[in-house]
DNA sequence: ATAATCATTGAAAGCGCTCCCCTTTGCGCG
DNA sequence: CGCGCAAAGGGGAGCGCTTTCAATGATTAT
């Protein structure tokens, strides 16, 4: 059986009281005592409870994460970042793949809760709103990452996601595009929409107005065969601004499937630029958001809330940049026939 | 404050061994009773804190899962697959990270062990392999995915590496090539080993020898470099295998920059076919490894071994798949002059 | 030398829950 | 009418640890 307190007290011959202070570096214990224990303490391969220590009132030092689906390399990346500044601080972390599901966020919600984590981190969208006041209500500290709901005052870190899309709609015009096109994710997703706006008052700005049948919302499986209705009409776009590199990916799966090359035929500009835009054909002109900023900063934000459950919560915004690669060119200004 | 059980008793006017039997669905008690105190708990909202309930000896329903690293889609992938089938058996798991580093294995294990999870599910490599002695000492359940340590007893889940590496040498030889290169991960890495064994029997079959010069080892970060190494021979391979997809990456990079075409001057087979395989230019000809089945069955077996600590373990063998895209062609018998 | 002061350490009360085991109550039966 | 028994529910002892508070002996001031 596992070695107990107790039984390093009992070899120590002292109190368990002894033992618990010195584990915890507290109290006045001589500096003999001290040591000797420490001794026996590696000597017994002791290793105290967690979950003991965590009953008497103290914390669990676990952290849950909420994300849509860890293996979407995006959240992979704020995963991994999110473990490290964790770990650094001395907290574990659960992984919660929600597939956006509210149901499922509410599970985890609820079974995280039971856990006694020491904190969330949405990094999920919601419909309902909801399914966050158990959290609130619990008194479970929470930070949002990537993702607000005004209504909900706790820390965030968010990029500037208005100045993303700002920036793609600039890239495009600047290389001459003018008949553009958008595929966002679901409308539910605060972010999304962020970018689409900032992309169409750009264009605006510019002088041109995004015909709504050019703008489509598609999850990450249907995103080719939106991409596809885009490129097969008539009037096909001469560019298209992608939500995330994954529907940029569908994009340029069905430009290929349809025989289309790219950036020739149209330019693909994507959002994110996780390892997956610099592997594509061509690599992705992408969004850049600071994956692992992003992660640090809300573990930190978190923590920051548990250690002081009344302050102020703060809101972080990080900025994205753009990062060129060669899924974008210049408009031809006098498109030649097609060679075949 | 959160409700406890006494709350609830109170409130029920039972006692907290009544209320206890209700959640668990024991003991007898009348089923008024049992109904009323569920309204009761749903009422106050109250959920069962699984600290407290851990502490009296029970299950803490949480796993640990060491990988190399969460953020390489390969192991994001298998994490998915893990949470899911432990999430269907009442499971959620902490993810770590491990960078392949035994003392981030060693502090991990100490860590998890201490929360006193259920078991842990061992994805990553280890050098030495006495890290894992604690662990088995303490008498936390084990499996091990995508790894082996021949003298360690314990549930595994592995892919015929052998195969895999049998499987792409067949390939590349079938195209005619016989020039062959490897570009391996460290040699500490077992799946490594086995999958170059089997790419270097299979060409040693064919009459094809395998020049040690032509066989290199590298992490993920060096591959380009040592694809360049490879690449810019004067007696450059017409094939390379490398024993991941992100190697493979590294190699089409490497290809790129010398301003090689792939598949036309060096045919490349990857292994893993993550995402990653399908969004390269061009898509990676590579080695499937079914990765959700494998998350799958090591969950399976380690909760196997979770409920019956003494019976055998089992060893599961899953086999690789090729997978044919487009970075891989027949060797041109008559190679022609470069035409630039 | 004696009281007062400190540094050390131990005893014990929980934290919220599970589970063994005992008490109470209600019945059927001789 | 008394007995045994089963059913229903309560009591209470922990699980391993933290922490308060008091007790102990040593130390120092008077």
């Amino acid at each position: 059986m596992k070695a107990t307190i107790y039984d390093v007290a009992k070899e120590a011959g002292v109190s368990i009281a002894t033992v618990s202070l010195v584990i915890n570096g507290k109290g006045k214990i001589s500096e003999e005592r001290r040591e000797e224990i420490r001794q026996i303490i590696m000597r017994m391969g002791y290793k105290p409870s967690m979950i003991a220590s965590a009953l008497t009132g103290k914390k669990t030092y676990a952290l849950g994460l909420l994300v849509p689906d860890i293996s979407n390399p995006f959240f992979a990346e704020i995963a991994r970042a999110v473990e490290d500044e964790g770990q650094r601080h001395g907290y574990s972390v659960f992984i919660c793949s929600t597939d956006n599901k509210d149901e499922k966020v509410e599970h985890y919600a609820a079974l995280l809760q039971q856990k006694n984590v020491d904190g969330i981190i949405i990094g999920t969208g919601l419909k309902e709103l909801s399914v966050l006041k158990p959290l609130l209500q619990g008194g479970v500290p929470v930070a949002l990452l990537a993702r607000e709901f005004p209504s909900v005052v706790v820390p965030s870190v968010v990029v500037d996601d208005y100045a993303g899309g700002a920036a793609a709609a600039e890239h495009l015009i600047s290389l001459g595009h003018r008949h553009l096109a958008v595929l966002a994710e679901q409308d539910s997703i605060s972010s999304s929409r962020e970018r689409v706006r900032g992309f169409k008052h750009t264009a605006e700005a510019a002088g041109i107005t995004l015909d709504p049948a050019f703008v489509l919302s598609s999850g990450i499986k249907e995103g080719k065969n939106k991409a596809q209705e885009l490129l097969q009409r008539d009037d096909r776009p001469t560019a298209i601004f992608c939500c995330n590199d994954m529907l940029a990916i569908g994009a340029l799966r069905a430009a290929k499937e349809l025989g289309l090359r790219i950036p020739q035929d149209c330019s693909i500009v994507g959002f994110d630029d996780t390892v997956l835009a610099s592997v594509t054909d061509p690599p992705l002109t992408t969004i850049a958001q600071p994956i692992e900023q992003m992660g640090q900063t809300a573990v930190q934000l978190l923590i920051r809330q548990i250690g002081q459950p009344g302050e102020q919560p703060e809101r972080i915004v990080l900025t994205p940049s753009l990062s060129i690669r060669q899924s974008s060119m210049a408009l031809r200004r006098y498109p030649e026939q097609s060679i075949s």
